[in-house]
DNA sequence: TTAGTCTGCATGCCTAGGCATATTGTTCCT
DNA sequence: AGGAACAATATGCCTAGGCATGCAGACTAA
């Protein structure tokens, strides 16, 4: 496959970074990773990765707005308020009208969407580890882990990438 | 927004990477970075990053099959043909019956798309380069670029998660 | 208060991708 | 040669997200 030329091309280069390549690397590792962790949690608890992500930082942050959600993920908040309209359906979400704002709802999870998401974790952990088992000893890990983080902080920090709705 | 402090925890881990925290971290920036992507192409050039994508991979491996861009991108033939009528409807690529399999169609760039795609990369490159300036100066980058080209070269030779259809 | 504006979210319409199937062409046996 | 198995991709149906809109509640200024 032609591709592994790109790879190669972005690994040896000793300059500054192959910014198009370097992006494109990104891409390709997040879809099939995302991929391949959609298989795993739909045939082991009938969700999707976005769901457990849902899940989890509802898990993590009770009581949040579905705007906080579309903030943290960056997507819509059409989209948001979708998803937690099938995450209630299932009785794992619930909205509480908010006491100060009778607008919004103030979201929680439900005891089985608590229990799924702690089963639906270690799923999540294991087969990740699993994915990249081959590349986490190398050393550039942490290095890596480091500069995602602060690329993240910035995009987050301006605003950067937020969907219109 | 509390999400910061996700981000801050993996930043400080000194130990094994957190993985998990480095999955959401590659999974918010690929978002973020895509949709930034997709508003300025969008608006200079009328077509979306996964075009522009499709339509430079094409410039750079003529002759492909729809086949070749599915396993590039990690998703399915169906929806990479349908990619392709589009870019067909546009006049952008052409489909050549392939002369040693009737069954498949070599794909190329027309002279429209070539230019298209060309003028598309100095936007892209040139955004790029502008969302990700305040991290690119720091030390992890290169390291950052080594992690994820031997992670997405170790998810192509397993063949992880690539779509059915 | 009360009109006017703003905000948060739900909903509708449209597009794009996943998966299943259909179609056409190729390969392999015999 | 002839038919069965296989392969490449085009197509249909379904779901999920983007964007626009609608609506109820909150907020402001007079």
């Amino acid at each position: 496959m032609q591709t592994k030329l790109y790879a190669m091309a972005s690994k040896s280069s000793r300059g500054p970074i192959d910014l198009p390549g370097f992006f494109a690397d990104l891409v390709r590792c997040e879809t099939r990773l995302y991929n391949a962790l959609n298989d795993r949690l739909r045939e082991r608890h009938g969700i999707v990765t976005s769901q457990f992500e849902f899940l989890r930082f509802l898990r993590d942050h009770p009581g949040s707005r579905v705007a906080d959600l579309a903030t943290e993920f960056a997507i819509g908040i059409g989209a948001t308020s979708k998803g937690i309209d099938r995450l209630e359906k299932q009785a794992w979400v619930i909205r509480r009208t908010n006491p100060s704002d009778r607008r919004s709802s103030l979201l929680d999870l439900t005891a089985t969407g608590l229990q799924l998401v702690e089963a639906a974790e270690a799923t999540f952990t294991e087969t990740l580890a699993e994915l990249t088992a081959d590349v986490l000893g190398g050393p550039s890990g942490p290095a890596a882990a480091r500069f995602l983080s602060e690329l993240r902080s910035v995009l987050e920090r301006d605003r950067i990438g937020l969907p219109t709705g």
